[in-house]
Formats: structure tokens, C-alpha cells, sequence
DNA sequence: TTGGATTATTAACAACGTTAAGTAAATTTG
DNA sequence: CAAATTTACTTAACGTTGTTAATAATCCAA
């Protein structure tokens, strides 16, 4: 059936053109800016086609919180080539800082907003498969630090997530604004944080180092 | 002038009814649902006159955001009298996750929704007073904590931008439903939370401690 | 008592998310 | 090929939102 894939692959790209748009009007002017009428406007179409390809707005933001995911995953693509666990962990942070400086939209719908969790919750109590892998990762380096000797022994999880909330309370602090008491150039942000998570890594590092004992 | 007096009485406590309301409903449905309709439906007022008592909608949620901050200062009333800097620092870690829990939408206004931020930003560059004086005090924690030798020499405001980093990054997480992977259990997340405080004071203190090294 | 300020209301505007109904074209079926 | 049906899209509309303009009622001072 040539037409039906042709036909399929028109949706697609339908598709496509309505997440670009509304991921255009994101970066530009955040949340509050993304309209259904907006989109229409960019992609000129009638509002209510948009409502043919998605079923209400939360399901194209649920739609950009997966591309999110997808783009920070590329970010990570070369971590595999760092053989030391800790190290790797540091990178890791490193480019999850990067990464939200670099895309502040993506990182709240992934990481801060409320309502693509919702949307998750409503279907089906289905889990948040995205956020699930990628803390995965983090917690398998977790471990690998830990059998090396990296870091004390201790519940992988706990650990994990006590990583995860320090890089992530940076993160969301300098995303809402919160930092300006810290980081008075807006220059200096990237270069405070990453001096913060050296502090933070060195703290929590196991072995023979400067700290006075 | 008893007649001004009794006036500006008056003026006062329709502004508290309006922020009762307020309150109330964010409490109930949070954000989305405070409405000003709403609001003045409560009140038993028509919607426009609550515009005599607040510019717009965003001045009523920096209002909340300031009493929110009262609030705050209240659960840490008894704070001085701990003497012990890292003790005090711990305390202080579990009031303000304590505080989090016990009252997310608050929270939200005060340190994740960037509604309030822009407010501010708006008028006249003024600065963040409110946050700004919770993080003098943690500084000034920290500092004794340095003095005594409880956590290494190094930039105070770091240190702390770090300390606060953590906390926040629990709450935060906890508040927008991303630890479900860590705390299946809706009981066990002021535990968990807490025992990730745990696990990270004792990975900053310096000093004596089971800790193999 | 008159007159200006204060306080509240009604009506309305533009923009929003969303649904119902209708139209025109493309495709399938006889 | 012609009729029936499905697909892709639009127009019109509903109810709700924040907010403003115009207006009425109330109050206090002169």
C-alpha cells in the first residue's frame, strides 16, 4: 500500500511542523508564549487542525518534554569513552549543567514543570519512561564509583538521588532566577556552577586528597 | 485624623480578605486555579474591584510570595538556640525541607514559579529582599562552620549557593513529582528526603567520623 | 447642601483552549 | 466511470481568562 505510507508519512511531517513551530515560540518567549493560535499562525493552518494531530496542548508539551530527552542524550553521546567512574560522573554533571544553560525551555519541561507529569500520570498511570533511563544511567555510575572505591558504600539510590538533586537545585535555581544574590554577571553563571559541582564531587569523593583530615 | 485612620483599617483588611482567598484557592488546585473571578466570587465582591486593592494578578502572587517567606522565618523562630554551627546548618536543612512539604504551593511562589521573579525584576530593579535574607543567614551559618572548623575553608557564598543547591534540588523534585523512581511510597518521601540530607552533611563535615579514608 | 474624592459595579474587549458543524478534496467501492 | 465514504481542513461558536472604561453609589469636607 504505496499511498498509505505516503499518506502516513504526510502526518508525519504535519507533525513535525507543529512541534517546530511551538518549540520556535518556546525558545522565544518561554511558557506563556506557546498559544494554539500561535502555532496555527506559524504553520499557517486553522487553529483547530492542530487539534488533528495532537489531542490538546499538554500532549505537544508531553510531545517536546520526549524531544528534550532525546536532545540531552546526544549530549551524552560520547560519556561511554570515559573509563574512570568518577570522572565520568563529573562529566556527566558537567554536561547536565550545559545542557540546561544552553536549552532553559527544555530543561523546565523536563525537569521543572508540572504539567507534562500530569499528562503522564493521566495515561494510563504510566511511568515517566524519559526521566526513568536517563537517572538509570546515573545510578549504574553510581554503583561502578562505589565497587572502584570512588565513593563510600551506601544505598546506590539514596546516593543517586541526593547527585541528582544537587545538580538539579543549581540548575533550577539559575533557571527561575534565584541565583542573582551569587552570580551577579550573567557570564559568571556557567563558570559558578561548575566551580560549585568541583566542590560538591570533591566532597563526596572517597581517597587520598588535599582535604585536611 | 481618626477618620483616615479607620480608612486605611478598612483598606488593610479587604486586602487580607483578597490574599485569604488567594491563598485559599492556590492551596486547593494551586496555580491554575486562582483565578480572579474566583477570588472575587469568594470575597463576595464584583471581579473588578479587587484591581483596586492589587495592580494585577501577579501583584497578588508576590504578596503571597512575601508571606510565604514570613512563614518560613516562623518555622526557623527557635533556630538561635542551637549552638552547634553544623548542627544549626542540619536543623536548617530539615526545617526548610519540613517547611516544603508541609506547604509545596508556598514553596513553589518562593523558589520555583518565575511569575514573582519578574515582578520584581519589573519594578525598578529591585532586589530579591525576601530570598536575599534567608541566604544571609545561611551564609552566616556556614561561616561559623568554617570558623570551627566543621566544614573546610572555602568562599562562604559558594559553600552555600552549594548547601542550598542540594535542599532545593530535593524539594523541588519532590514538589514536581520526579521521584517516584526513588519514593514509591508517598509516607516515605519526607524520610527519604531527610536521609539525603543525612547522607550529604555527613559528606561535607570535616572532622572525626566512621568514614574510611 | 453642594461637590469632589473614594469605592464599588456593570459592560465590554481581546485572547485563550476547545468543541461542533460543515465543506471540499481524495480515496475506495460498486 | 459514478456513487459512497473517508480524510483533511475550516468557520463559527462556547465558555473562560485577565484587564480596562464608563458609570453609579457612597462618604467626607467645605
Amino acid at each position: 500500500m504505496g499511498i498509505q505510507e505516503r499518506k502516513e508519512k504526510q502526518k508525519l511531517e504535519v507533525r513535525k511542523l507543529i512541534l517546530d513551530a511551538s518549540m520556535k515560540l518556546f525558545m522565544e518567549e518561554g511558557f506563556r508564549n506557546v498559544t494554539m493560535r500561535g502555532i496555527a499562525d506559524l504553520i499557517e493552518y486553522s487553529p483547530t487542525t492542530v487539534y488533528l494531530y495532537f489531542k490538546d496542548k499538554d500532549e505537544i508539551f508531553a510531545a517536546l518534554h520526549d524531544i528534550g530527552f532525546q536532545k540531552m542524550a546526544e549530549f551524552n553521546k560520547d560519556l561511554g569513552t570515559i573509563h574512570n567512574p568518577l570522572v565520568r560522573l563529573h562529566k556527566m554533571g558537567e554536561n547536565y549543567v550545559q545542557f540546561g544553560i544552553e536549552n532553559p525551555e527544555y530543561y523546565s519541561l523536563m525537569f521543572i514543570d508540572s504539567e507534562p507529569m500530569q499528562k503522564f500520570a493521566e495515561e494510563g498511570c504510566e511511568e515517566w519512561k524519559s526521566g526513568d533511563g536517563a537517572i538509570a544511567v546515573l545510578q549504574e555510575t553510581v554503583v561502578e564509583c562505589m565497587q572502584k572505591g570512588y565513593l563510600q558504600d551506601d544505598d546506590p539510590l539514596l546516593v543517586s538521588l541526593s547527585i541528582w538533586s544537587f545538580v538539579h537545585g543549581l540548575m533550577s535555581l539559575a533557571i527561575r532566577e534565584r541565583l542573582e544574590k551569587f552570580v551577579v554577571q550573567k557570564e559568571m553563571l556557567l563558570p559558578t556552577m561548575k566551580a560549585s559541582l568541583n566542590w560538591f564531587i570533591n566532597n563526596i569523593e572517597v581517597g587520598d586528597r588535599s582535604k585536611p583530615r
